[in-house]
DNA sequence: TTAATTAATTAGCATAGCTAACTATATTTT
DNA sequence: AAAATATAGTTAGCTATGCTAATTAATTAA
């Protein structure tokens, strides 16, 4: 339980952190994430997409239009069912989220080149670790 | 540059999982989130409130109207400067916090303890390296 | 004692979450 | 094959959460 409470704070902290550079970007949180999914994950279906955010399909819906203004995502006929739509990031998209992605990482990765060499290594076992608990949750 | 990244994305996953307990509250996250600092750091000005949870100042007056709206917080006249409003916990608001904190981490508790002796110190470690980076940030 | 500063609120906008109801397409049943 | 059912996405309408700019009230500085 100490662990557990423990582990919880530092999460919520460490992304509150991580989180501040994403101002540079100009665009809303739920959309740089469900644009993470896409450049990462390749074109999904909008509910696809939904699933993999948690949330219900007419919220998506919207943060894909939001997407689609900004001409970082688009939407493309299903070829095999015409209900579906899917959703893939444009090269533009592509390039806004690796740079969002770059800030983010590259200032955690500051900040932890401030640890010992020995720290550094208990940190990258740790992530295999949680790592490994999160593939099992469900 | 790999264990940040590796590390930053548990952390949006493990979050993600975890928040999946906050359903059972009926209260949204905003308002729990900030509920969560009047919990553990008692009565504080609103805008010490709006600098913990990093929101601007109107974004945490009208969240602080809905826990007064909820009965889970209430506004305190500041005895010293009567520009300062202090907010503080109701024991309604308490108790909802406590019990949905109980949920959150027991829940993930549920899952480290599947973990080897072994492993679970490891993570103990690395929470303790998280929280003092996490100190030196800015 | 006026002027400047600070704390909070109000107003007005965009985004993001939901449920319920609707449209269009696929699938299953009869 | 026609009718019924199920599925994918959108639309409509609500609440909540974020912002900036402008306002009100109280404090501090000139």
């Amino acid at each position: 339980m100490d662990v557990a409470d423990r582990l919880h704070s530092a999460a919520i902290h460490l992304l509150r952190q991580v989180r501040k550079q994403d101002v540079a970007t100009r665009e809303a949180p739920a959309r740089l994430s469900a644009l993470s999914v896409l450049v990462f994950g390749g074109p999904v279906t909008l509910g696809q997409l939904a699933a993999a955010e948690q949330v219900k399909p007419p919220t998506m819906t919207r943060i894909v239009t939001g997407l689609e203004r900004s001409r970082l995502a688009e939407r493309v006929d299903d070829a095999e069912d015409a209900r579906r739509v899917r959703i893939r990031a444009t090269p533009k998209g592509v390039r806004l989220l690796q740079k969002a992605r770059q800030r983010r990482i590259g200032n955690l990765a500051g900040h932890l080149n401030l640890l010992a060499e020995k720290e550094l290594r208990v940190l990258a076992k740790s992530v295999k670790i949680l790592d490994s608990v999160l593939r099992e949750w469900k």
